[in-house]
DNA sequence: CTAATATACATAAATTTCTTATGCATAAGA
DNA sequence: TCTTATGCATAAGAAATTTATGTATATTAG
């Protein structure tokens, strides 16, 4: 555990890339694909995943589709026209944000 | 403006980082660096400073000096023994995320 | 000479975001 | 049958940050 933290303002913006490369996906994948993707290093909470997924629909990012597999709920999420434009914004400012972490952190990394 | 923020705990870590390579250094030099640093791109604010600076001692990680100059007050904060110690830790941990950060959004920047 | 900007500290209120704790429900595996 | 996995959700609390102030001195521009 130790670590497995986020950081804040980080999550939202994570959530409409792995959208934009998926397509849709569920709550539930989500949280499994960052696990996948970060090695076990970042853990979403459920608590920190649903109401941002509720919130990102309300800005009209997302849209949602009910489904029903195996019998158990499921909620799949996409980019809306709007999240999708939102998505490239959003990235970039991160893009830039991770660059000028580096910088700060070990300016002997260099981006290849 | 736009962007200009940092994310939820890594400003302690960088002011942490900052003093291992600096020596010593006062809250205001600490804003300015971090801008130049980041070419403008990090903007701390003086509401998150301080407050984090007073704190960072109050956990013994910091050492204060006051001084004078230009008639205008300054406190120099300097890493303790134990905050040496911290910074190792925490700066792997910052360091960790950024790479998970840049595996989740772009996964063919790649670490040299 | 005076107003704005820069330097330098500080704190309080409000906001945002996240963790932790719950709750409900079905499926699969030990 | 008990635990773990899947799948959603919300509420309470904690933590970090922004925004808004406040004080004070020094410098620069008009």
């Amino acid at each position: 555990m130790g670590n497995s933290k986020l950081y804040k303002g980080s999550l939202n913006t994570i959530i409409l890339k792995l959208l934009d490369e998926e397509g849709k996906m569920y709550g539930y994948e989500i949280t499994q694909k960052v696990k996948e993707l970060s090695k076990g290093e970042l853990n979403i909470t459920e608590g920190a995943l649903y109401p941002a997924l509720h919130k990102l629909e309300a800005e009209g990012l997302l849209d949602v589709e009910v489904a029903k597999v195996d019998n158990r709920l499921r909620k799949y999420y996409k980019l809306t026209k709007q999240g999708e434009k939102e998505t490239v914004n959003r990235l970039a400012e991160l893009e830039d944000f991770i660059r000028s972490m580096q910088q700060l952190v070990n300016p002997d990394w260099s981006i290849q």
